[in-house]
DNA sequence: CCGGATGATGAAATCGATTACATACTCGGC
DNA sequence: GCCGAGTATGTAATCGATTTCATCATCCGG
């Protein structure tokens, strides 16, 4: 806070008015009668006031802040989210709070605490890991109806959801491979328990089963999202006597350690293994060889989840007889 | 805020002491006597208090909260330094705000307008192109003890600076290209006028000078950190009729972006040419080949820059007479 | 046994906004 | 000429904490 900045009762003592009626100007001109609109107007500029938010987040009982839970803030794959979260908000009067599940991994109470300290009017988490023990204590607090989920979900729980169709995008992938002439396809899967490790997985089962290719079970290769999950990959495929001609994995981080350990391994790409990714991060298209990926447009989901916060925000603070205007 | 949950008028009555004691219990306990002090913090379990942060932060005259001024969110590289930076306010009661310079520009009275809100009490900038008159802005408020530049500075000015020697690793680079054996070596620059892009540069001209390579003024290629420029750096070279065998790229990204322009364009690397890179991101040693790079330890930068931060706001939120211990 | 130091606690002011309620004035209809 | 509605503004309560100052009890040395 530092410097004194004016306050509203400068404003009001320079105007010759009461704090009321500068609070009025600020917040619904139209009450207040030209003239002194005017005045007022001419006293906030000269003071050079600025709206305290401190003093009017607790006179309003609101935060003026919303958290994002990101399981890791160092994956690319997060960096568009994120900016398209930060240009969701920006314009509006709420602060965004970036919080990395990962390494600052949360207490099953302490998202409702944020809620109960006045730190947060919402939420959206691009975590699917969260208990829902966490998730109750929120909803308990009241604050069920301000979280949003990005990307990934609690299963069983009916929180807004924006996602891609994670299942379609296996889908596709395979088909694709298929169409390549690609008979023996394996998969590199996400961690254990991760929603959108089922979504694609299954998708990614769904088609073959439907276009009839083979299935060997050491062809589900398991990984985590990460660059050595996918080296990892490649010695397991490299030792394999029946190896797949080509492979699906679940994000695009994989495929990027997958193709550079099967490179080193001997194995050409694609002229010996066809690689397709998942996200279509902004690297995919400078990897050597360039790589297949499903897209998922990351900046507008990550706007949509703002625009789909705020107007819950919005709805929530707002009245009830004012929502249901029909009489 | 919700669910009205408990106040300290709450917690005051239960105990039946009144909130002045309550709040000491909370923030001083020694000044309250042991038997009182239990039952205050039974009350408060009881009752499931918790400090509303808005009533704290307005009575304190602080904002609780610190922003990062991020110049593109998008881009990997500031991923891990953003989580260092979270991990160093974790356990502070300050709350991490992250914007992004590119996307959302900051108008010259903008970030001293954060400061004047109260909206935050500090500010680390990844940003070296902020203007003069605005850092001016934040100093005649009195901020300029509070802010903070990470990795990119602004030249003129003297506010701390956590960055690693951009020319010597510069040089570092040059030098092993030499040692490898290359005399023609190249580089890609970062934007006209960021601060990296000079010092970077100089210590690769000063080093080719020392070692007494040729140097030819089309080898200096104007980039901007980004995969497309080292995409296009790529193009100009491939054109070149006196080509370098050797790239020093300004940013790994740029790196990637040469790389597969090369290759695309039938050079082989790091057979024809060798490309080194700057910033060591996670993806450099899995991209085909894996990229020699110069080291950044992000994550320490980033944890280090919330250490200085909160000294800095430590130190100028004690009262002089307690800075200057010496009679 | 008294004065002053020490310790524990409470009453009330304060931070800077918003807003319910009160007041004063204007205007039009009867 | 009076009343009610409407408009413009002010007074003061309020949000939930922290902190100054006052009060009161206790204790110790002389």
């Amino acid at each position: 806070m530092l410097q004194k900045s004016a306050t509203i009762q400068d404003v009001a003592r320079a105007a010759q008015v009461s704090t009321a009626t500068v609070s009025r100007v600020l917040s619904n001109p139209k009450l207040v009668a030209e003239p002194t609109r005017a005045a007022v107007t001419e006293a906030i500029r000269a003071t050079g006031y600025r709206v305290n938010q401190a003093a009017r987040n607790l006179r309003m009982q609101r935060a003026g802040a919303v958290l994002v839970l990101v399981p890791n803030l160092g994956k690319p794959f997060y960096s568009g989210i994120l900016a398209g979260i930060s240009e969701g908000f920006a314009g509006s009067d709420y602060e965004v709070l970036i919080t990395d599940t990962e390494r600052n991994p949360m207490q099953d109470t302490a998202l409702a605490g944020y809620f109960q300290d006045g730190r947060i009017d919402g939420a959206i988490s691009l975590d699917g890991g969260l208990s829902s023990a966490m998730l109750n204590h929120c909803a308990q607090g009241g604050a069920g109806e301000r979280i949003v989920f990005l990307c990934e979900w609690v299963e069983g729980e009916d929180f807004p959801v924006i996602t891609t169709d994670n299942a379609e995008g296996a889908r596709l992938a395979i088909r694709h491979l298929h169409a390549l002439g690609h008979r023996k396809i394996a998969h590199v899967t996400g961690p254990d328990g991760n929603v959108l490790t089922t979504a694609r997985r299954r998708g990614m089962v769904e088609e073959r089963a439907r276009l009839e290719l083979p299935a060997r079970p050491e062809w589900i290769i398991r990984g985590d999202f990460s660059l050595n999950s996918g080296r990892e990959a490649a010695e397991r495929i490299l030792a394999m006597e029946d190896r797949p001609t080509a492979v699906f994995c679940s994000a695009d981080m994989v495929a990027f350690g997958l193709i550079s350990g099967l490179q080193n391994g001997g194995l050409r790409v694609p002229e010996d293994v066809s690689v397709v990714g998942f996200d279509d991060i902004e690297m995919s298209e400078y990897y050597v060889p360039a790589l297949t990926t499903i897209r998922q447009d990351r900046h507008r989901m990550g706007r949509r989840s703002a625009e789909v916060l705020l107007d819950r925000l919005a709805r929530s603070n707002t009245p009830l007889e004012r929502q249901m205007q029909i009489p």
